[in-house]
DNA sequence: CTGTTAGCGCATTCAT
DNA sequence: ATGAATGCGCTAACAG
């Protein structure tokens, strides 16, 4: 593989020159400029990046670190990350961290390494270490999807508790009284505040609230719905906290021979997209992933460059809500008419 | 940012022996060693791969290179490849080119800008040259889900024109006598070799063969399975060659008010996860995915290490056959009892 | 407009 | 077991 000084032999002038050719073409004179294009076409000389960012400090490639590939969520944040990263000439190194706080310490570190010139990550946990560890090797990072209160950090997110909240008062003008609400994880941020929305809404309606945490897992949805509907008092509608719990639900609702959105209406964050699914279902709130993406992108890119070296500036967009098939009416009421009379398990 | 000098200065020793601590730790005293382990971890010093790749001629890094992201099978690619590389200590980078062979060969030339290790593509139509391009670099390529015969190139794929014939003669063992195959873009291998795959079985049969190319999009195999319901001898099965065709497929069934698989079986090539789907439903055949990215990794990184440096090789692996609920017999026969008596329309 | 010098961070080679 | 010299490919800074 032929190298800068091979180039310049075979043009007869100075490796320099061939290295303005190739970035400052307007610097060279038209005569010059031609000979050495024609001995870069001559020996297929494809320049190498690696002495280039040796010596200019910027690598133009930056990372984007996702926790957890399964959901389809991954794929528009790879693709927003990878399109504006594009459009700049950057390139992207994607890794997944399982989830695992060691995998993504190990991650981050592989990626100071190879001296990336910045990071969109987007975490399932909180991990300000690994925030601070980034920013304390001089990293510009973004995150995304994930409030950061404590660190001076960009972030780029919706407001899931507002999110929240409006989702919950749709069910309720739709007549809904007996709303539970299925979380996950109480220790993942997005989990709580999501239940947090939901509370506020009920609790401005005067209604008891029904909150049950567990896993953002089809399994989890499933079992919790099931122990809701095996209830004497049964929800008329349940708000998911994402599309695994909303699916696991459903199934759950089908076991049991409850009909969506006849009995029960469903209402999740997150939806599975349209593309995919043979009828589109679920009704709710979903987040503009991939203008997230694209926005963290662009404001990573932004310090990479230079533009912008102040402190950490927080985007927060509206999430879209979506009306499909599982949400209805409430059922006419007979049998108990007070739902909140009846106490509330939380097992 | 700490370099290896300022961690020897620190540690009072040459910097050769900081890289030795490093990479060789045993040819050091320990004494030594643990003074230098400190100096290395009170600068936080973190080695820079771009001074090594430059001096090692080895980055570390392999590209994974997928035309088309929007398929879910690129997630499965994204997790076969990375844990596989991850395993061995490299890092990937993901780019993807929108099946548009302009931004293919953009792409490519950026990877060996940055002298990447090695390629895993996944190429949607042939592209030749491409393999040409990296080869001629001397990039050792991998080419996943695709046929190659003419390169002298490793390739990991499943067998499609065989499980075509498997799938197709599934379908005669129900009972089905007019069965249509709807498949992608007669330019795309693999929209041809699960034509092929079908016809092999039908003519086995002795019945006609009734071949549509359309596209691997819902709209085209929506308007194609429109058209043949609306046959005066509509088909009672109908193999289509990918998911999205599938997709279109079932929601032309319900449009005309056929009942899928009461009146119409349809089986499909990598039908849809079961994951995310509320009633997994297509039957048929899928590849595995995540098996073949894998195995097309290690046989990369064999080649990128020097394990191996022999011809192309070509593993052919088995698809897997799924019967869900999307196939069932052939209803009882009514009307014209000579399905294959009708002339066969080609458009 | 073009060339020379020097050094980015590291590891191979040879010496001690 | 450790160190010194050298060069991987490239470009900033300075000549000319």
């Amino acid at each position: 593989m032929p190298n800068i000084r091979d180039v310049a032999r075979h043009a007869s002038v100075a490796p320099m020159t061939v290295s303005r050719v190739i970035n400052q073409p307007d610097s060279v004179a038209p005569e010059t400029r031609e000979r050495v294009e024609a001995s870069i076409a001559a020996l297929h000389y494809v320049p190498n990046r690696l002495g280039q960012g040796l010596r200019s400090k910027r690598t133009m490639v930056i990372a984007l670190v996702v926790s957890d590939i399964s959901n389809p969520f991954a794929i528009k944040q790879i693709l927003g990350v990878g399109n504006a990263a594009r459009a700049h000439g950057f390139n992207v190194i994607f890794t997944h961290t399982n989830a695992s706080p060691t995998d993504e310490r190990a991650q981050l570190r592989s990626l100071v390494e190879r001296r990336v010139d910045g990071v969109v990550l987007s975490p399932v946990e909180n991990t300000p270490d690994s925030i601070e560890f980034l920013q304390s090797q001089g990293l510009p990072v973004v995150v995304v999807d994930y409030p950061m209160p404590d660190n001076d950090v960009d972030i780029v997110r919706c407001d899931s508790v507002s999110a929240a909240d409006h989702l919950t008062k749709r069910l309720l003008d739709l007549g809904h009284t007996r709303i539970s609400m299925i979380s996950g994880q109480k220790s993942i941020v997005t989990a709580r505040e999501r239940a947090e929305g939901y509370a506020t809404a009920m609790k401005a309606a005067g209604l008891d609230t029904d909150v049950h945490f567990g896993e953002f897992s089809p399994e989890s949805g499933y079992r919790l719905t099931a122990q809701l509907l095996d209830r004497a008092s049964a929800p008329t509608a349940i708000v998911t906290a994402n599309n695994f719990i909303a699916l696991g639900a459903a199934r759950a609702a089908v076991a049991a021979g409850v009909s969506v959105p006849g009995q029960l209406s469903l209402s999740t964050f997150d939806g599975l997209g349209t593309d995919l699914v043979l009828d589109p279902f679920f009704s709710g709130a979903s987040q503009p992933v991939e203008q997230i993406a694209s926005i963290a992108t662009t404001m990573l890119l932004e310090r990479v460059m230079g533009q912008y070296t102040g402190p950490g500036r927080e985007v927060v967009l509206p999430m879209e809500f979506v009306d499909r098939t599982s949400t209805g009416p409430a059922p006419a009421q007979h049998g108990d008419r007070t739902g909140r009379s009846s106490p509330v398990s939380d097992r």
